[in-house]
DNA sequence: TAGCAGTATCTGTCACGTCAACTATTGATT
DNA sequence: AATCAATAGTTGACGTGACAGATACTGCTA
């Protein structure tokens, strides 16, 4: 009574898939962590935002949107972009139209410190991540579990 | 010169898996954590060590053996169980031979809790991530990422 | 058996993220 | 224009995990 799944599918299967989600997601973490801050002075939360930024338009992104295309709460957003922008790479500014809001723009340095970061991690995850699988599992996963990304809460922009 | 990889690989294959990996964590434990706690009462972190304890041998584990089989630092694991302990649900034990060590043991009530708690899991587990994959995709899912946890660092024991 | 390197665990201190409550501003209604 | 619900963002208090350093015990060596 204590191990088994509704039969329709193989006992296991499911908790097999997300054991291993789980576990390559923590194992690479937590080398891509201390990697990328070595290399780049930052954590990952940062290279989220500055990511962000980056693929945004040159206002930048409101704190409204910056929640909704990370993992963070407001809160929590509150103090990461605290933090970055005492560190310079990004700046808050006024919204023209609404005085109750920001926007958070990338600075020129927040730009360079990005695409170094980025280029160094990207190389991280190919080598580290992708030596473990071959091209046809690379694919499988990618497609498997690209429903959870363009979906859901995402909820459409503007 | 930003977005590009080794042109061995399609570009951004190994990306896109990655990110469907991790959002698909995020996303998943999302939402699986705050079920554990309003079924459960505790988070996801004492179903973890709760596990491990009910698949070791009656006596135990030591703290050091827990934090192999976890992905937590030993101070870290010294808080947790502190924790589960004060909720009863672990005792830590002398060590036989060894003045130093701590076994650490499941209760009754820990048992129970755990079964409880485990059993309502998965079942969500099964729902909530099992529903958005076929068969065929969880099982290439699972094939695929069944090298990050056999492996390296987990380390012969004893 | 005194000394000492090694092992097992715990504690002080700190950084990060969350929840709930708060302030400021907007826009609709009257 | 005055009111007020809704929206944008920040802040206070707190829980949790990490790192480095402390403490207690073991087992080898002299």
């Amino acid at each position: 009574m204590t191990r088994d799944e509704d039969a329709s599918r193989p006992a296991g299967l499911v908790y097999d898939a997300w054991r291993g989600v789980l576990f390559a997601t923590s194992r690479t973490l937590q080398i891509a962590e201390p990697d990328l801050i070595a290399r780049a002075g930052f954590p990952l939360t940062w290279l989220d935002v500055l990511a962000q930024l980056y693929d945004a338009a040159d206002d930048g992104l409101r704190m409204q949107e910056l929640e909704q295309r990370s993992l963070f709460t407001r809160s929590g957003l509150t103090r990461l972009v605290d933090r970055i922008e005492a560190a310079g790479l990004v700046r808050r500014e006024a919204v023209p139209g609404d005085r109750r809001g920001v926007q958070v723009v990338l600075t020129p340095e927040g730009r360079r410190r990005h695409d170094a970061a980025f280029a160094d991690h990207n190389k991280f995850i190919e080598r580290e991540f992708g030596r473990r699988l071959t091209e046809a599992q690379l694919r499988a996963v990618a497609e498997a579990l690209a429903t959870f990304w363009h979906d859901d809460e995402v909820s459409a922009e503007g």
